[in-house]
RNA sequence: GGCUGGGUAGCUCAGCUGGUGAGAGCGCACGACUCAUAAUCGUGAGGUCGAGGGUUCGAUCCCCUCCCCAGCUACCA
């Protein structure tokens, strides 16, 4: 069976999950979904980025240790991811002592490789920088951020110039390899404007990175002191990366987090930092690259640019409470392109629910098993689905899976669509053959047969394909229909065979916002 | 400022290397049907394809200029 490992971004430790944490899971889970039901044996690390200076910060505001305080945002986060239906098969965190084990050990592989290398050629060296450094900000600000030699942040605060003596990483000098990079392996980054963005920074040329901090302490101890003892804390980019390589040395994981990883899927704000960083490093460290980096978008509130003070204006679990997790999850993925940024608004929310999931496909479930309630009692014929519907229906599935496995992924919003375009042919295939018509005269039985099946068939495909999104209704959905087990295992590049399932009819899937509840 | 990607029906967007009548979904209007969650199916409304110019027998798709939007322009993550 073929492996595919997956990871997400680890979530930054100083805040609660909001929308755009979510939407981020919710995508990397659905395509891991997708994967298992490919017949892929999936792995799905997720996790939390716990160290540097912010942490350690709010931690202090909050009166309370750092480790203690991280304890809390990462029961916050998982309690979120079980909420929303995130199943990964691996949560790591930067604190535990296997990934700071872990972390050292990649270092040092690092200073292992230096040693044949010439001195002004080495990965790790060490260098003073001066910087104009912000106390408001807490941080070495750049040219650009100073205007009129204040900070743009704290222009009311002097800026003071700061000299910092660091273990410093020699990106520079991946400038090449990481061109090759992205000439040999074109989808190395994607989607493509991601992609533009970084062959354009290799263009100018990279310069090296500081690795190692002193000014804060929360952190993994950088593995080697300084030349004048003093022993720094890793920079947290250095440490925060390395938690995709560092995942298979937890005890258990060895062969299901094996290096290297098949995907990285990350917000594009990191781009940077996983399509250049972090290959660099491992190229550094003699390791093989991941196979892709898919940089997604982000989703404003409103119109508005997400942000902290937006992030108020909608709670997670308030989203989720209006019409359940999996309305939440499939109007996330099929209202926000995976590629490309899209907007929250309740009243979208409320069209896509009743349109897609209400009328169109919740429907086309309530009438299907209607009729094959009323006039089959419940028990699917065994004939065969209608040839000409599911060459198109098979048509759909293809662009289906190649919005996953294929040409256009990681795009779950286009296996929706054509998720949609299935469900929609169907009803307008209820309507050509108008089955009611047909029952009620016996010598048409055989062509009714026909159309159960068909609707039969093509609402299990609906299910099956439909369940990496919405795993709980799709469940529900595959019960009413009558199919044995847990509808994820069903098989995605197989056709359903629905002969002899017996169907009952339940509460409608999506009822109506105004409907009372179970009517 | 530089670079990248965009500006197509009320909304969200498809439109590969230029070519018969510019599309989809939603929304809207009208009609049909009754199996179904007042759901579904059909039809329609006719949008200067951001503006101007150019190349071409012919451009939404090529070139130039301009306007507008978004992102990137490196050590907060």
């Amino acid at each position: 069976m073929p492996r595919f490992f997956l990871t997400t971004a680890i979530d930054y430790a100083n805040g609660e999950p909001h929308l755009g944490h979510a939407l981020e899971k919710i995508g990397a889970d659905t395509i891991a979904r997708f994967h298992r039901q490919l017949g892929y044996d999936v792995h799905l690390l997720i996790g939390m980025d716990e160290h540097g200076q912010k942490v350690a910060q709010t931690a202090e505001k909050e009166g309370v240790p750092p480790q203690q305080f991280v304890d809390g945002i990462a029961d916050l986060f998982q309690a979120m991811w079980a909420r929303l239906g995130v199943a990964y098969d691996q949560f790591i965190r930067t604190t535990s002592p296997e990934h700071k084990a872990a972390v050292a050990r990649l270092i040092e592989q690092i200073f292992a490789a230096d040693v044949s290398l010439p001195e002004p050629q080495r990965n790790f060296y060490e260098r003073s920088y001066t910087g104009m450094y912000c106390v408001g900000c807490e941080s070495f600000k750049q040219p650009a951020d100073i205007v009129e030699g204040k900070c743009a942040v704290h222009p009311t605060r002097t800026l003071e110039e700061v000299t910092e003596h660091n273990w410093f990483f020699r990106l520079s000098a991946y400038t090449g390899r990481l061109k090759q990079l992205f000439a040999d392996h074109p989808r190395f980054l994607e989607p493509e404007s991601r992609r533009n963005e970084i062959l354009q920074l290799l263009e100018q040329g990279l310069d090296d990175i500081s690795a190692s901090r002193s000014r804060f302490d929360w952190g993994v101890p950088f593995p080697r002191p300084l030349s004048n003892g003093d022993t720094q804390t890793m920079y947290v980019w250095f440490d925060a990366l390395p938690n995709y390589w560092t995942a298979c040395f937890f005890p258990g994981y060895a062969d299901k987090a094996a290096w290297p990883a098949n995907l990285h899927v990350i917000g594009k704000d990191i781009t940077r930092f996983h399509a250049v960083i972090w290959p660099a490093m491992l190229m550094a460290a003699g390791e093989p690259l991941p196979a892709q980096v898919w940089a997604h978008g982000f989703i404003s509130l409103g119109g508005e640019r997400f942000s902290k003070s937006a992030g108020v204006k909608l709670q997670l679990a308030e989203a989720v409470d209006r019409y359940g997790v999996d309305a939440f999850r499939y109007y996330l993925l099929r209202d926000v392109p995976f590629d490309g940024d899209g907007n929250f608004s309740w009243e979208r929310f409320e069209e896509v629910y009743n349109s897609d999931l209400a009328n169109t496909l919740g429907n086309l479930g309530s009438r299907s098993i209607a009729m094959i309630e009323k006039y089959r009692a419940g028990v699917v014929p065994a004939a065969a689905p209608d040839a000409e519907l599911f060459a198109a229906h098979d048509a759909s599935l293809v662009q289906a899976r190649a919005a996953v496995d294929g040409d256009r992924r990681y795009r779950p919003h286009e296996v929706i669509g054509a998720l949609m375009d299935v469900a929609r042919r169907t009803n307008e295939y209820i309507q050509r053959t108008q089955p009611w018509v047909l029952a009620k005269d016996p010598a048409h039985a055989a062509q009714l047969d026909s159309v159960l099946v068909t609707l039969e068939a093509s609402l299990a495909t609906c299910a099956a394909w439909l369940a990496p999104v919405m795993p709980e209704k799709m469940q529900a959905l595959w019960a009413q229909l009558g199919g044995a087990g847990d509808v994820a295992r069903a098989r995605l590049d197989q056709r359903i065979d629905v002969a002899g399932w017996t169907v009952t009819k339940g509460a409608p899937l999506f009822p109506k916002p105004d409907a009372p509840p179970g009517a």
